[in-house]
DNA sequence: CGGACTCTTGATCCGCCTCAAGTAATGTGG
DNA sequence: CCACATTACTTGAGGCGGATCAAGAGTCCG
């Protein structure tokens, strides 16, 4: 629990000037809408590896806008499941689940040194009062969990297990891309087990499917370490359905 | 495509004195807000069983507020893959997801002669600036479905296929309770395909199960009617994992 | 250098899918 | 209302993909 939270100083970057103003929150809002955001964040928080940004069950009264590193959330049930329900990059929102509520539904634990912009859902509903595309926005971003949530349910529901693998490697590739990173060669923060738990596999099949698709000259793959070698083929993989 | 669309008479039921009005958009707000909705819903839409309420691809403007009947929304790929990602019962919100580049993305089909409500998201936009709660409304039931939708990868992920089926019939029992129905006795609208498919099974296994689950004093099936005998048992079952 | 993880690989097993056949419900046109 | 077609469901037999169990290798870190 080393969480830091630290204040934003007023000459602080803000959304307007930061790096990931194209991507987070803000994207695709108008220049002159963005830089009226400047006090929609008025607080960060450092988050080392393994921290713990919120429980289930803890009160939420905010989002959480990824600055930097990773952060996973997972859902945990009173019968001891878990299930690892998104991994974050930096630009993507976290928190949004519980707001019917007004409970956390998941925990996010970091998973690497990570840095957070705390948004209060207060400030966005007062600040959208002057700019009031700031709720089409906040929309925006739930629709896209809600959208990227069903891709999930199709890749569990209907995919053997290469082309789970496969979709996760591409859609990794393509957000890491969209970052500025290379989409071929990447480091993957999670292990295999947690690879696993997300995409409904043991982390042996996990390993199994690594090995085989570097073997089949898709990928190669060290550790954490992946370079893809063919694109398409794994495109193709990932399109393909169980039967 | 019978789909008609209905504009609703000035005196016609509005959000205050319709009967959803207590699960829908309106849900815990609090009265005297709920009577400023009244220009909320211009337009109702009835549905024949098999219509089709949205395609994907369309334009989105709106969402839908079921009425009457059940509506089941799918994903479908350009591969031919079909993932249904949610059946909707009086009283929920449809048409959540493609809120972020204004397009559809899944099919919404009525399961039986459905209506809904037309909720226009700038009629949403024009009354929250006089009741301000009406944003938040709409963040809960996105929220909402984002929490469902963790609860589904939890089960297509981690779950034996005996507790996927359970904690199917004990959700739709609940629901039906909350909307006043027996929470025993009730009629599946979808068939077992499509049962298999929103849980990640064939047709066969469903029939199975249910079979099984009649054997075992749980439930008795007669095609699609459900009397569940042991809620106790059904609940137990769908608190437990694959392993 | 030791100890704890993390990952890989092999052998075996089992849950669910596939394929197949038959029965029951539902719908359709005469 | 009946004959027929169509669709929905049930049940069985067999096969396979991924889980489980187990052992060993590589990597990280004190």
């Amino acid at each position: 629990m080393s969480q830091k939270r630290v204040p934003v100083a007023v000459d602080a970057v803000h959304c307007a000037t930061c790096m990931m103003g194209n991507v987070c929150l803000p994207a695709g809002m108008p220049n002159h809408e963005v830089e009226q955001l400047d006090q929609l964040v008025k607080e960060r928080i450092k988050l080392k590896k393994g921290d713990i940004l919120y429980r289930s069950g803890e009160k939420l009264d905010a989002l959480y806008g990824l600055r930097l590193g990773s952060v996973k959330s997972q859902l945990e049930e009173a019968t001891g499941q878990v299930q690892i329900t998104g991994f974050f990059l930096p630009g993507e929102i976290i928190g949004l689940d519980g707001m019917l509520d007004g409970e956390h539904g998941t925990n996010a634990v970091a998973m690497e040194d990570s840095e957070v912009c705390v948004v209060r859902l207060k400030d966005i509903d007062d600040i959208s009062r002057y700019v009031p595309s700031l709720q089409q926005q906040v929309r925006r971003v739930m629709s896209k969990e809600i959208a990227r949530t069903y891709q999930v349910m199709l890749a569990l529901g209907s995919m053997r297990s290469e082309a789970r693998l496969a979709a996760f490697l591409v859609n990794l590739s393509q957000r890491l891309s969209a970052l500025g990173y290379s989409s071929t060669d990447f480091i993957m923060r999670m292990s295999r087990e947690e690879i696993g738990n997300y995409l409904g596999l043991t982390l042996e099949t996990v390993s199994r499917l690594f090995s085989r698709f570097a073997r089949d000259g898709l990928i190669s793959v060290s550790q954490r370490e992946i370079r893809i070698l063919d694109m398409e083929a794994l495109e193709e993989l990932a399109g393909h359905q169980a039967s």
